[in-house]
DNA sequence: ATAATACATGAGCATATCTTCAGATATTGT
DNA sequence: ACAATATCTGAAGATATGCTCATGTATTAT
């Protein structure tokens, strides 16, 4: 199975964050320093030399930053809610004003509200007013499509 | 911006769920009922026919359901932790036994066995024993790449 | 200007999440 | 079998999240 996240956030944007890549292209190990790091031993053990220090160094540079997957974890949260989801799938289809959405997504036009807030601050959706009314649609820059396989992932029965 | 999420599951899978599509293709409206919907009026009004009925009636239909919003949501819910992310990142780049992982991510050992587990649960990692250690890698059939392009978009300025 | 409407926002509560701590389970070496 | 080690798991506390309710703000109609 593949899982691409695939962001593209303006027509031309550079390729900012990798988050993983099939099998890594790095393969330049910084040069052991004097720890016995399991050449003969068969599991290393976690205590002998702390742990198993040449995958450590190794692995360790190449992470995502705590920074980063702060944001990045920031991004998916904002898509980790059922009523953001529906709200998102309604916007997909046209534009709504707020009691609209509320009317299609059945929730209180409060708690619309607030997601939208959420939405906002990730910038998945614009709006616009028209006299009373707010019209909300899918950030026209942004979000264009959003396709997802995940159904048959959850109900696939564990290997 | 193009926001796609595409999770391909296992090399053969079929397209489960589709949140939104570009430029909606279906126009076809469930011929509109009796109701006077902003006819004339710029903006219809929430209160005076319950809200655009039009709008309601058209979308409604098409959004995610509740059940598989839910799904999703928790799918996504799994990629909304930094620490997983770190997990993941780490992963992406070998194999490795908690203990590694937890000196690699700066994390305790028993955290990151709980958030194993949660990885686990999405099936996004595999695991094998070996002597004492259990060493964890993407799992294989399922999470190959995982790219993002999230900072740039998080950076940018709101407009 | 005043009332009414659509939406936004803050407080408060219920629930969920993540980490740590303690203890349980499984595997290896003696 | 027993001790040591790697990992797992449950409980508890801190924090975050999402909803409702009440209130605030902006726009329109009178």
């Amino acid at each position: 199975m593949i899982l691409i996240l695939w962001l593209k956030l303006k027509a031309s944007t550079t390729i900012l964050f990798r988050l993983s890549t099939f099998s890594a292209p790095h393969m330049n190990k910084p040069r052991l320093p004097k720890t016995k790091v399991s050449p003969s031993v068969d599991a290393p053990g976690c205590d002998d030399y702390l742990v198993n220090l040449e995958n450590v160094r190794q692995v360790q540079p190449e992470i995502v930053s705590i920074e980063k997957a702060q944001q990045m974890a920031e991004f998916f949260g904002t898509l980790a809610d059922p009523s953001r989801l529906r709200l998102l799938s309604a916007l997909a289809q046209q534009e709504l004003c707020v009691c609209d959405l509320a009317a299609v997504a059945k929730m209180g036009e409060s708690a619309v509200s607030h997601q939208l807030r959420v939405l906002r601050s990730q910038r998945l959706v614009k709006y616009r007013r028209e006299g009373r009314n707010i019209y909300y649609s899918l950030a026209d820059s942004h979000v264009m499509n959003l396709y997802a396989e995940v159904a048959e992932h959850l109900d696939e029965p564990a290997t």
